[in-house]
DNA sequence: GTGGTCTAGACCACA
DNA sequence: GTGGTCTAGACCACA
């Protein structure tokens, strides 16, 4: 399930991080499904468990899960991350347009960027 | 003219970086124009001179500017940087889009999004 | 494995940097090998910190190698550095090419240089 | 005469001293002819006396002129500056092409190179 | 004065 | 332990 790239730059704990985030706006994980443990995860991907730990928390703190002492960690619903998320997004890509404006892109060409799907 | 935020998790010398590729960007350095010595900026912002000369070796490797020893910093032509920084906003305009459309956004309110300027 | 001549005019970080270029594009050290750690490398050379970090992050912004906080420096897939250093010999062997022509010499006299390897 | 390009980084004395190369192996400037004085040069150009007596200091050193006091600096015999120039190209360019070689280029695609004249 | 390199040493994020 | 950032301050090449 889960994909790691050591050669990335970006931190581990963020990789994992980023891929449940995929995973739960995509709707691959569904609002109450119980995340793995981080003992248990640590050991599938032979990553020290504090990684691990890391990577739930911010999870948790930005409301994408949220954990039970005991019973463990599970995906949060919908309405508890959507909005901020949203908003930051559209923020981004308001910003970004506007920077390609300044450099002298008509609206006519950044509508044709959108259609144009990035590959990757 | 400069705002630096020490606490921010952005790196300083990233900040002036990027605050001075908004400055040449947006036209209010112009081509050819000095910039301040590294000496002269890191007195004005009590910061260490090393800490400027990365920010300029930057923006110098990435074509905004170019530097001479015993002259110092001149903002360069557009044509040296245009291009690549094209390039990155486009990228990250449409990776910004794809992740908008997997929160549900339809093809129309993205292009709606665009025509409202963002204000900041 | 190191020959660095600290009264030339070239830097310190240049002379470890093209050394590992030299190393890297060789084979003799393969896809994924760890460096030695910037304080390690330092300490055998004799060298501050910094001016190895100066080395890696060049090779790293060239595509010789990533490097991860935490875990180390690590040797690149060659596809990350292959063409760009490919163009800039290219360019670097017709400019000499252009200067020999200029003394005077002859298409059959360049092109019989080539057949003879130098030997170093 | 001269093209002075204060946006290279390279020196504006070997700007200067590298034109003086040139003109002198193309022929431009003949075996015996006069070079203009440090002060006539530094005044046309708009440029510190000290830039020029360098560049003429090296261009001397290394044998492309002499200079006679009271008199000024005079093209000297190519002989005094063939063979040791015609070789460090020759080298430079067997150099270059043994690392086009260890990235795999052929002998015909090395060749075929020599022909393209590059233009700049 | 101006940019470029380097040393010495500190502190932070990450694994 | 490992890389990344930063300060303080020195020395060099160049104009």
């Amino acid at each position: 399930m889960f994909t790691l790239n050591p050669r990335d730059a970006k931190p581990i704990y963020l990789q994992i991080k980023e891929q449940y985030i995929r995973f739960i706006v995509s709707g691959v994980l569904g609002a109450g499904e119980k995340l793995p443990s981080v003992r248990q995860l640590a050991t599938q991907l032979s990553i020290n468990p504090n990684t691990i730990q890391r990577a739930y928390a911010e999870l948790e703190a930005e409301g994408y899960c949220y954990s039970q002492a005991g019973r463990g960690s599970f995906v949060a619903q919908r309405t508890d991350w959507d909005t901020s998320r949203r908003d930051a997004l559209i923020a981004q890509l308001q910003s970004t347009a506007q920077a390609l404006r300044s450099l002298g892109m008509s609206e006519a060409e950044l509508t044709a960027l959108l259609s144009k799907r990035e590959e990757v």
